[in-house]
DNA sequence: ACCTGAACACCGTTCAAGT
DNA sequence: ACCTGAACACCGTTCAAGT
């Protein structure tokens, strides 16, 4: 899809995006260890060489998929901001909730984002997609603070509990390591509230 | 090394202990993503088709390899107990303390055993070695609120609780998504400290 | 029982060459 | 500028064969 570009030769459009979208796709159906450069390529219909104009090599091109992922990580939470109007409390449990789904639903594209395959170091991109997620998160503290529900300490700090706490939640139930199989739908969610419960009740005064 | 067996020819000893220690080094020097079946048959001297003989496939040796990452890690974290003695809250936190600093002293062997290359689903030995850590928790939460520090909950919901927090630590530190850098050997332990107060804060009554 | 060597179908990456 | 095809040095896995 995207933009054709006016001459209508086109060898692919752009073939930049199509690398990604291709990417994306294979990522969820085969898993973050089974996609190769190759599959992408060929998914995107040019030869295995092709994708090295658009990106240094395959790890360039699997940071670039990981940096979509943020984008739509950070779409979906603003989405829980815009949908609760109920108080800081309720409205950080549910960004856990929606945290964790994100996690649950695109597991593979979680992997690629804090997996380690793609990291921080030195990355400012990355580093600045990431850091989004924090901002956001500090946001809905500082409002906590200013009407006296939570803690009056370093919103940052708060920040960094509430992140800690879906993030170690979302982890820990996808790698199986809870107990819970990644198959049961309904645990999850149950297991997101009441640890969020208990973290709620420490960071509010 | 390990044990010879009686007979002098040995093909090789005990090969497949031998397969584990050379795939244990390989993994801390080169990486998760770059240590080859191959590689390991190689540095135990032996053709790339042995380990076949004790090893259903390559998953089958990271799967055995994650065991004795979870056997260390729960071995680490008995250290700690028999150290400290300054009631549970205390403990917790230096519980939390030494399973980041495994995480980051052992970052490969950490994202082998939770990344998601191995998992638990329906692998009765990696549920059982996942859930000694919660096991592990669960006891100091029960210390703790025999002797009323603790809030009298479920003393499995707060070892979850507890567990989320240190391993979203130590998960987020790791991908460097903090903004902290891993190189950076002082912050990590200052991190784990506040955030953790702030755990034990919501969990003491 | 335990290990080897050839073989197969893949990889990521480089490079000269085509339009 | 953008893409191709051959080539290189790797993979994981299978299988007949050796001791």
């Amino acid at each position: 899809m995207a933009n054709h570009t006016s001459s209508g030769s086109y060898h692919h459009g752009d073939l930049k995006n199509a690398l990604l979208q291709a990417g994306e796709q294979l990522l969820a159906e085969k898993g973050i260890t089974a996609v190769s450069l190759r599959d992408v390529a060929r998914a995107a219909g040019v030869s295995h060489t092709a994708p090295y104009r658009h990106f240094r090599n395959k790890a360039a091109l699997l940071r670039a998929l990981a940096l979509t992922g943020f984008v739509r990580l950070n779409g979906e939470l603003a989405e829980v901001h815009v949908r609760e109007k109920l108080g800081p409390e309720r409205q950080l449990a549910e960004t856990a909730v929606g945290y964790v789904r994100f996690a649950m639903t695109n597991p593979e594209m979680f992997r690629l984002m804090f997996g380690g395959m793609v990291t921080a170091d030195g990355d400012a991109e990355y580093l600045a997609a990431s850091q989004a997620i924090l901002a956001w998160l500090d946001e809905i503290m500082r409002a906590g603070i200013a009407v006296g529900v939570f803690r009056d300490r370093d919103a940052g700090e708060l920040a960094q509990v509430a992140w800690t706490s879906m993030h170690g939640l979302a982890t820990l139930l996808m790698s199986g390591a809870m107990g819970i199989s990644v198959a049961d739908r309904e645990q999850p969610g149950k297991l997101v509230r009441v640890v969020m419960q208990h973290i709620i009740y420490g960071l509010s005064r």
